[in-house]
DNA sequence: CCCTCGATCAC
DNA sequence: CCTCATATCGAGGG
């Protein structure tokens, strides 16, 4: 049987949401979730916003102080992101969510993707219905709207959900995908972001009907073959991805914005020691050695440069991810001419630590 | 085939 | 004015 249903359930605004859900006090007013950097002051970004901030320009990834600036005038607040609480939000919404599908795929905090075949007998009008029973059970329960897309596909339910929001349903099915797709921005494809937006633009297509025009080989060329390939089926609402429990990851990473920009060796140190000491631990804690290890800098002009080395062996051992950090910082700053604004370091490669006690007691 | 690196996306 | 974390692709070099 080819047909299936999918959902693509999308909690609304979610960290902002979470804060007026704690605080009723500020629903009604612009509110911002900031990540504030360890700079100091408002220096940082928005995480996420309300709508009524979104109508001033105020979203996701923004500066704090622009963000400030643009509701100056009006109403607004200010909180600094809460994970451990939105992670809590969002455990109670996946539960309740989980339970609604032949097959749950946890995608972040605020989505996840269900495959609802059976359980709707492939019929788009008990779809509808599942979908209406779900967003009650989660708005009774936790006060928490969501958007949900019911289509064919992953792709087409991910376009779906965002297609009316928030509080919304969107529904299409196979005989309406390309009237669906054809006036919508070529951005509203997932894995369409800036960049290859700017790229069609130069080639005056700005809507999936004009994408759909483009021929797979000039995509190809332009992409290279897995992305032109996505692209030009995307286009068509074409997607074979099944609904699957997430593999589990593959790399951990932990970055800092530098107190001031540098390019000295010392200093730079310091913070980079410091990340590998709660790298080592997120390893230990998740059963893992890693064997990949690397670190990346976020220039002055926000550019980035990585550099990485494979180990002989997996380690899971704080001293020994230090002293290879430490050698990719050294090696890193010789050709470094700019100052860094961030820095990070990353473990990756993984295999699992058998037995209960940590293996870096045996070395 | 394996490794390194930059780029892109998007949370 | 610019967070933080992860995945994926493609190029280039062994």
């Amino acid at each position: 049987m080819e047909e299936r249903i999918v959902f693509h359930v999308d909690f609304d605004y979610f960290y902002a949401q979470c804060e007026e859900i704690r605080d009723s006090k500020i629903k009604g007013k612009c509110v911002a979730v900031c990540i504030f950097s360890d700079r100091g002051g408002d220096s940082g970004a928005i995480a996420t916003a309300n709508y009524n901030a979104r109508k001033f320009g105020v979203k996701s990834g923004i500066p704090i102080m622009l963000a400030k600036n643009k509701l100056k005038e009006e109403d607004a607040v200010f909180l600094p992101a809460d994970f451990d609480y939105y992670s809590d939000m969002s455990s109670k919404g996946m539960e309740i969510i989980e339970k609604y599908a032949d097959v749950f795929e946890y995608v972040g905090r605020d989505e996840a993707y269900l495959d609802v075949t059976k359980k709707t007998e492939a019929d788009f009008h008990n779809a509808e219905h599942l979908a209406q029973q779900l967003k009650n059970e989660i708005r009774n329960n936790l006060k928490l709207t969501c958007s949900v897309g019911i289509t064919p596909n992953k792709l087409l339910s991910k376009i779906a959900s965002d297609y009316k929001k928030p509080d919304g349903l969107t529904t299409v099915k196979p005989e309406q995908v390309e009237e669906f797709l054809s006036p919508l921005k070529i951005r509203e494809i997932p894995g369409i972001g800036k960049k290859t937006e700017d790229i069609f633009t130069q080639m005056n297509v700005h809507t999936i009907e004009e994408l759909r025009r483009i021929n797979i080989f000039d995509l190809n060329k332009i992409f290279g073959r897995k992305t032109g390939g996505y692209i030009f089926n995307s286009a068509k609402g074409i997607d074979t991805e099944i609904v699957k429990e997430r593999p589990p990851t593959i790399q951990f990473s932990k970055i800092v914005t530098l107190k001031k920009n540098s390019k000295e060796l010392k200093f730079l140190q310091e913070n980079v020691m410091e990340l590998c000491v709660q790298l080592n631990i997120i390893a230990i804690e998740n059963n893992k050695m890693y064997r990949s290890i690397g670190i990346q800098f976020v220039n002055e002009d926000l550019s980035t440069k990585t550099k990485s080395r494979m180990l002989k062996n997996p380690v899971s051992n704080e001293d020994q991810l230090k002293k290879v950090a430490n050698q990719l910082l050294e090696e890193a700053l010789v050709e470094q001419v700019m100052l860094v604004r961030r820095i990070g370091v990353r473990i990756s490669e993984f295999s699992d630590v058998e037995g209960q006690s940590s293996i870096t007691n045996y070395f």
